[in-house]
DNA sequence: CGCCCTGTTGAAACAGATCAACGGAGGTGG
DNA sequence: CCACCTCCGTTGATCTGTTTCAACAGGGCG
């Protein structure tokens, strides 16, 4: 159901990767595998100047600041969320490793949500027109950066098609099996994993409630398709819940 | 609400400019604004080298086709949407002149949603690789280029929001406001308008049913913010509709 | 003219929200 | 180390917005 193909995340041999000239970044290693040689690996190196940690609950960025840089994130985990009018917030997307933050504000110059770190993490920073000057200049790159982006617009869309046609418990087993997808792309278990997020914003997420999500998560165990303890997940029939997923 | 910047859009004296050299596309008015020299304009202009028409109902692409054009609106409207595994179809967006349709399909080198046209329509399609190719040499246009899909990143997260967060009135509320903002954007009245999709369309679009859609006009005309006609659409009152559509 | 498709309106059913109470985990300070 | 407190999660009972089912009106088109 989500599309998300292996080639955009970062493959499990380079994450991380000690080796890394940068060292600061795992931009590089997110761009080793589309072939690029080292000498255009020490241009990507080189744009990314600062790592930055963010403690749990910190802000990478808030709505409106100016747009600078896009963020990889090297570990850890975030939150994106906007907030409306009469102070109403709704969380548009959980990002994990090897993601990147901030595509949203290219357009307006601005940032158009908040990102904040769901635990202890740490991100690279990307300046946005310096990226832009090695991008024309390495074109599997450029071609590379539009695939992320594209990929984050068919990701949402897909978000979208959630939120208006599926019941709250096709939405969550699809969520479920969101992060499963995600997790096992990066090498870990795609069955055992931690949610590193509450109920509440599961809920906020997923247009529900946190009740919602509680109830929804005892019927999962009930019928025996997942175990559960506090926010250690177990997928124990992945393919029931993808029928479910996909519209029973 | 819905961030829609001019710039993104044609300027209303670019939209259909009988000088273009092109005379087939519309992407070189869509540039124009950006300061582009002469030599670069033709570029622009000959990798476009059809002209499609599509008649009421036809379809420009569809899902799993594989992805070798975007497609610039010429004239005319379409509706994007998805078909999930039980076969119930989700609406994603409606798109209008100026638009550009198929980013979502750079990712996997495949159409990820049907394009349909709401009307007899007219596109210029845009081999993609060529205009990478272009976009290389071109840094204003590459940066123009990157803005379009960011701003598609942010729509659809505003779409996202309005799907989590709103009430059917909001929600309908909401997207009457971002036609008129559309149109207005294009020099076309802000108040005054056609719909061009059916109540059925909008309600698959915002997650609703098209009685509730129905309902909710009858009831916005009964409290005097819309006069409606059939598809003939008039905003009366525009503050009214923003103070619901941004939650009371 | 008559058919079909789109839109409207009403009444009943239901999914999920809301309100409320409680239990348990983890962190903090004594 | 224990007691306390707060936040998070769970479960139950009720309420409500939206869907569903149904009937019908109107307009466009063959």
């Amino acid at each position: 159901m989500v599309n998300t193909t292996p080639f955009l995340s970062p493959h499990p041999a380079f994450v991380a990767n000690p080796k890394s000239h940068c060292g600061t970044c795992n931009l590089r290693d997110l761009c080793l595998p589309i072939g690029l040689v080292d000498a255009e690996l020490d241009r990507l190196d080189h744009i990314v100047k600062h790592r930055r940690r963010i403690a749990r609950d910190g802000v990478l960025y808030r709505m409106n600041d100016p747009f600078v840089n896009l963020y990889a994130i090297r570990v850890g985990h975030f939150k994106t969320y906007q907030v409306n009018a009469n102070g109403a917030h709704h969380i548009s997307g959980f990002q994990m490793t090897g993601e990147l933050l901030g595509m949203e504000a290219i357009s307006s110059y601005r940032h158009q949500c908040n990102a904040v770190a769901l635990e202890d993490s740490e991100v690279c920073e990307v300046p946005f027109s310096e990226l832009e000057n090695l991008l024309k200049d390495v074109p599997i790159m450029l071609h590379h950066f539009h695939r992320m982006m594209s990929h984050e617009i068919a990701q949402d869309r897909n978000a979208m098609l959630q939120l208006g046609n599926l019941r709250a418990e096709q939405r969550f087993a699809a969520f479920l099996l969101n992060l499963s997808t995600r997790y096992k792309n990066r090498g870990y278990s795609a069955t055992h994993f931690q949610l590193r997020m509450s109920r509440e914003e599961i809920a906020n997420y997923l247009g529900l409630t946190n009740e919602t999500i509680s109830r929804l998560l005892s019927q999962f165990k009930k019928t025996g398709w997942v175990k559960a303890n506090n926010r250690e997940i177990a997928l124990i029939d992945l393919p029931a819940l993808r029928l479910l997923a996909e519209g029973k």
